[in-house]
DNA sequence: CGCCGTGCGTCACTTAATGACATACTGTCG
DNA sequence: CGACAGTATGTCATTAAGTGACGCACGGCG
């Protein structure tokens, strides 16, 4: 293609990302298929319509083609994440809401969402899309660092929030990881479509990862408290 | 070299390792001093005084010769927790180990210390280096794993085990973060060297991600006993 | 219409990375 | 001590990843 017609309107970012999903749409599709190794940067331009030229210009390096995909469902998360209100529990949110992000879903979703599990379940055995799977889950850190910074009123930088933010990033990841392999193994994605119930493990993953400092609902603007070590142990979730 | 006299006995193992220790110091030092795209794998060869078909034999990328010198410290750390007895808590057995350690460290294994903590600032900003930081602490993450399925007699593969192991690795590397950033900004190690008082930290960190379940003395053979030295206030954990 | 900014393709080029083969070193057995 | 097996290294040739420089097509704007 190259040219004219392709896909329209928006702003440039938002085209960027559209080129930036379609390449690695066909460069997962290929990963999965043929192996990373046996898999060229000509061939995922060629799968993608695009030169060669412009794959480098979008991405890094081969690997970090998948990074897209396999950043999706993360970020589904992440946007969920971004609109929990501050009166509300986190597993009442995740509950409630993450249902509802899956229901008006499309269905060029549930195949990314496929590609990306078979992405992150790949990273197992192959080194290089390990890192691409690892540069992910650090961008997700990141955002939920914001998230997290502003519900506990406190600076972005601050240990105690990239603690908790890295906490719970590695919880989702290893939650995200045995998902994927379950997925992959029993053939398909039946018993993994009960969104409250995986809502509930993330909600109550988190949640202690955080030791409870993230998950509970917080008041109208106050940051958390003394903050250091210390928290007194809030009575937690009930168990799920 | 090449030849001659390179450093002799030990498992073919050690010797392996011993070269890829080599390699990763020249490396990491041509990376701080040009940055990472400015050194070629020709140039880290030449430093180490080895063919550039060596380095690929020892490393599947350039940005993965700086892996060595930046795992040590959480090798390190590795090492000292496999040695932790049942019967003490995370804060003992490291306020006085890591101590230990410390003081009998050659000064080889100071800068090599040095030189990791670099990378991983350089990680802050280069992220070619930052796969390799991320990769590291993945492979900490699974040590990491093994210890504490041993010391809560589950097994390796089991999903709490991962999550705790997640999380712990994860607030060991943010901290890592912010004590390299913090070392290189106050010019030396300053500060840094209270290693009782930096040990307290790893262990309410990874404590607290973990929310209690690692950091206590356990039986002599159970797992977690929820009985006896268990977590004073936790509400039950709910069944996976 | 002419002008500019941007994104892409083509081509030439650098260098990261692998394969194939010859050689040198290490430890072992006779 | 000397032949032997195994492994690590070096050299050379080659592939493929990734970059720079340039020209062109597109779309917005006065």
């Amino acid at each position: 293609m190259a040219s004219g017609g392709r896909g329209g309107g928006g702003t440039a970012e938002q085209r960027r990302a559209r080129v930036r999903l379609e390449i690695s749409r066909e460069a997962a599709r290929l990963f999965w298929a043929q192996g990373v190794a046996a898999t060229s940067g000509a061939q995922i331009a060629g799968a993608a319509g695009v030169s060669t030229r412009t794959v480098w210009r979008h991405f890094r390096s081969k690997e970090s083609c998948a990074e897209p995909v396999v950043t999706q469902g993360a970020l589904a998360l992440v946007r969920v994440l971004r609109r929990w209100p501050r009166h509300s529990s986190l597993e009442e949110h995740l509950v409630t809401e993450l249902s509802a992000v899956r229901g008006t879903l499309p269905p060029a979703g549930l195949a990314d969402e496929l590609l990306g599990m078979r992405m992150i379940v790949l990273a197992g055995t192959e080194p290089a899309l390990r890192t691409a799977w690892l540069m992910a889950c650090d961008q997700t850190e990141r955002e939920l660092g914001v998230i997290i910074g502003e519900r506990l009123g406190r600076p972005v930088g601050d240990l105690e929030v990239r603690t908790h933010a890295a906490a719970a990033a590695a919880v989702v990841r290893v939650l995200d990881e045995h998902i994927g392999a379950a997925v992959l193994a029993d053939a398909d994605l039946t018993g993994y479509r009960d969104v409250p119930s995986l809502s509930r493990h993330f909600a109550h993953a988190i949640h202690t990862a955080t030791r409870g400092i993230v998950g509970e609902p917080v008041g109208p603007v106050g940051p958390v408290g003394p903050g250091g070590p210390g928290e007194p142990d809030e009575p937690g979730e009930p168990a799920a």
